[in-house]
DNA sequence: CCTACCGATCGGTAGG
DNA sequence: CCTACCGATCGGTAGG
């Protein structure tokens, strides 16, 4: 996961992981089959810690508004602590598959499409909760945090951007207060967000 | 170009980019040197490319708010109708190389950073003729607006989803809206803002 | 899990 | 601009 993040999909070749593991190349093969099989590993492998990192920590906090932030809190620590040396997994096998058919995009496809429905699941849950307005189209929020996070990534992989980090959560809670209702906001409110100590 | 944004600049060998154009490997190989400075040429016209479709269209209005406006709508059209075959080349480009240390590296960030530049310029701008207010901050604002075009293209390639120019479309006009004064209001309001017609 | 090998392709060079 | 070639590496296989 390391190697794809940083070098991508195509440059985590047999035979480097193989001299990495200090193992033969066929005996490292033989675990996967074929070089699709040991990319759809690598992306499983990425999609079952993003779960424990990002999404568990965050269904055990109340759901609606308070869930909403709280999913959007976690993944930007999980980007801002390099989890992968190459930052986000899924925001590098993106740009890299999305010209690529194959078994390894619609799996790529597949697992991003399900984190954008989780944050949409989570602003219809928090309207029928009275927490945020009616007039918010899911969707259409749903694309403008996601979209924070990953310019975080993007300005902080390749401009080495520290703040990014710190306009994603500012962009997002924004966003938030915008949307809330008067009891939204008094949810927002009643947690200060345990913020993390970041030295200038 | 081409087979930069959709295979990746790694993707364009020397040996492919021959056989494409019917040269022979050593015939293409002499124009250019290294395959790091057939890296370069490919980065440099695409930066050619996106000023003429993309800032050169923009300089000829008005500046300010108006021209903040005519920037990111020209870039969601240029991103929109693909003049790349894999979509915008630069977030590819970014992908790839921001875990490569060298010159390309190097040329895809200052190029990429121009680009924000000019964007905050922009605002900064817009607040000294009173258009925008005086307590958005030019460097957040860039950051959402960067964020929504980056995600319409991230939406598009990886999800094939159309309606994400529409989306980031959306919440730019809101973004302008939010930050104009009564003034640039009524100037965002004064041109229609000559709708690309688009069929259900 | 290994050694030994396959054909294809990589960036690059020699020499014209 | 070309042919012919270099050593390295690719994904993958044969056979143990």
């Amino acid at each position: 996961m390391d190697i794809a993040s940083a070098e991508g999909l195509e440059g985590l070749t047999i035979g480097r992981l193989a001299r990495e593991l200090r193992m033969s190349k066929s005996g490292l093969f033989a675990h996967f089959g074929s070089k699709e099989e040991l990319q759809l590993a690598t992306v499983d492998s990425a999609a079952q810690i993003f779960v424990e990192k990002v999404v568990r920590p965050a269904m055990s906090v109340e759901r609606g508004l308070v869930r909403l932030h709280a999913m959007l809190k976690a993944w930007i620590s999980y980007v801002e602590r390099s989890v992968f040396r190459g930052g986000c997994f899924f925001a590098a096998a993106s740009a890299e598959f999305d010209g690529r058919p194959g078994s390894v995009r619609k799996r790529i496809v597949a697992l991003t499409k399900s984190w954008v429905d989780a944050l949409e699941v989570e602003v219809r849950e928090a309207q029928s909760r009275g927490e945020m307005g009616r007039s918010i189209q899911p969707p259409q929020f749903a694309f403008e945090v996601h979209a924070f996070v990953q310019e975080a990534n993007w300005a902080y992989q390749l401009l080495r951007d520290r703040h990014a980090f710190d306009r994603a959560q500012a962009a997002i809670r924004a966003q938030l207060r915008d949307a809330a209702t008067p009891s939204g906001l008094a949810l927002l409110r009643r947690r200060p967000t345990a913020r993390v100590k970041r030295k200038k």
